[in-house]
RNA sequence: GGCGCCGUACCCAAGUGGCUAAGGGAGCAGUCUGCAAAACUGCGAUUCAGCGGUUCGAACCCGCUCGGCGCCUCCA
């Protein structure tokens, strides 16, 4: 496949180090608050990434890190007036919640910063050893004078960046670039003994000595959003390769941002939403045996690969509702696909295979391209056009329906859609267009009117019918319109209601 | 100030040198239905922000202009 590479700014044939195995490893998050839809793509991005590539034959060891110690962690713990490290425990606890609904597999291995003091703190004498860091009182920073290659990942020399930093440069640095290593520990802030004594490690060391670690001194993917690859990967890079003399990730692959209004969610901004509260919020709500978050997961996934990862993605309800739409269309020609078919139509059903080796090539091919999701959905949607003509046209054989089913979950699995079943997706149609996710808190649709007063009037609606009352029936239906509810007939003779 | 990305139908969004410019949403029409809803079918850009250039040929390459955004500071 073809892989967009950040550090030649191009697509690159992509080529695993070793045969079969892939080694990846993504930057995860800095554990101090819920995380945002941001951090949801990013998530979904490379957890599609890592599926992808097994579902080509490879065999993924995918790494994804947590910061559990940082300047936000001891910041948060000093407001909430609780020790750091139950900051940290409360935002793991809450980030496994998000990605376990959002169906985001759980990586090989999740390393934590805390536990490898040890390889952080050599990796640090060792960059000193070599001349590429030097000790100012109880912080060692890396010194970038030393590293010509500086600024080779994201594209910038540093006299250029001189020009309109905004920050405050500390005195004591070499180089205004230099960044920390490790941080000397003021009062009252957590530390571990170190040769430059009591302090923690800077932002950057973590990542570069647990890939080491846990991938080897040169892996395949280096993956995060695109926000990461100034400074923090540039800095990963410029410090690993000098410590081993060699490549590091020898792929770069960074999401674009997730906006509001096109523009970037960010904490600071304070545009933006947490995956708790869409789930939260979500119209699609079943209120029933904790299947509820399936729907919206489904939605939100839909959502965030129908643009293609390298793009900003706009973020709204609309957005979301369409994305709900589109995957209606899929799971109600699931429903027809479970029905038993028509034995005597055989030649659709023949057209129907020739039409499924297109589609499975063709999504190869699209994913194959630099992960198009964009694409490879539209071949899903192109694909069920198909089925369904020929299902209108005479109908397909009870065997074409499952293979064609089948192929929906199986192509779907590296995706992580299409795998719920239809009968879940059917009974989450209550869609109400008048929630909208930042601006109503917490106000339940069903609390406006009363469901079994709605169950009774439908109720009342279906012995109508059955008399042929259709005046008094369309009556009901009326009512129930006026106050927001729609009624659905279904052909089993049931009816379906939504607000 | 430096570096970079983007601008495709009413909305979202693929396509990045050559077959009819994917797909979804919305809309409209039809099928189905007691009527509806849902679903299904059909319709929909002679045109790709504007201008100029390169080319036999450009939405795709180059230049300029306009508009939007990002990074340079913690950030997925």
């Amino acid at each position: 496949m073809n892989i967009f590479n950040t550090l030649t700014r191009k697509k690159e044939r992509f080529v695993a180090l070793q045969d079969n195995h892939v080694r990846m490893y993504v930057c995860g998050v800095t554990v101090y608050d819920d995380c945002h839809v941001g951090h949801a793509r990013s998530a979904v991005v490379f957890d599609v990434l890592s599926r992808y590539l097994q579902h080509k034959g490879y065999a993924v060891t995918y790494v994804r890190n947590f910061t559990d110690v940082d300047d936000k962690i001891l910041k948060k713990a000093l407001e909430e007036k609780v020790v750091w490290t139950e900051i940290v425990a409360t935002y793991i606890d809450a980030y496994y919640r998000d990605m376990n609904r959002l169906r985001v597999r759980i990586p090989d291995v999740e390393p934590r910063a805390t536990q490898h003091m040890p390889e952080i703190i050599d990796m640090i004498a060792g960059l000193i050893q070599k001349g590429f860091a030097y000790q100012v009182e109880n912080d060692v920073y890396y010194d970038v004078s030393a590293y010509e290659a500086y600024g080779r990942l994201s594209g910038r020399k540093k006299d250029e960046m001189l020009a309109g930093a905004r920050v405050e440069v500390d005195v004591r640095k070499k180089d205004p670039m230099d960044f920390a290593l490790w941080k000397g520990a003021k009062a009252g802030e957590p530390g571990w003994e170190s040769p430059w004594g009591l302090g923690r490690p800077g932002w950057h060391i973590e990542c570069s000595v647990m890939s080491i670690k846990h991938l080897g001194e040169i892996f395949d993917i280096h993956g995060g959003g695109k926000d990461l690859v100034f400074p923090h990967h540039e800095n990963e890079m410029a410090q690993s390769c000098a410590y081993t003399g060699q490549e590091f990730s020898r792929y770069w692959v960074h999401n674009g941002f997730v906006t509001i209004d096109e523009e970037k969610m960010s904490k600071s901004l304070g545009n933006f939403f947490t995956i708790q509260e869409i789930f939260q919020k979500s119209p699609w709500k079943k209120d029933e045996q904790g299947k509820e978050d399936d729907v919206t997961a489904e939605v939100l996934r839909y959502f965030l690969l129908s643009t293609h990862y390298r793009s900003d993605l706009n973020f709204s309800d609309k957005a979301l509702s369409e994305a709900k739409s589109a995957l209606d269309n899929i799971y109600s020609l699931f429903e027809r696909l479970e029905e038993s078919g028509q034995e005597d139509q055989i030649e659709n059903s023949r057209l129907l295979e020739k039409a499924l080796a297109e589609f499975s090539q063709q999504f190869e091919q699209v994913m194959d391209d630099d992960l198009n999701t964009p694409k490879a959905l539209a071949e899903f949607q192109r694909f069920r056009g198909e089925i369904n003509k020929w299902l209108a046209s005479g109908g397909l054989t009870s065997e074409a329906k499952t293979q064609a089913l089948e192929s929906f979950r199986q192509f779907g699995v590296p995706l992580g859609l299409f795998q719920l079943s239809s009968k879940d997706w059917s009974f989450s149609r209550t869609f109400d267009e008048s929630v909208t996710f930042g601006a109503i808190a917490n106000v339940s649709p069903s609390s406006v009117v009363d469901s079994n007063w709605i169950e009774q009037q439908i109720e009342n609606r279906l012995q109508a019918r059955k008399r042929k009352d259709f005046a008094t029936a369309d009556k009901i239906r009326q009512d129930l319109a006026s106050q927001g509810i729609t009624l659905e007939d279904r052909p089993d003779g049931t009816t379906r209601w939504k607000r």
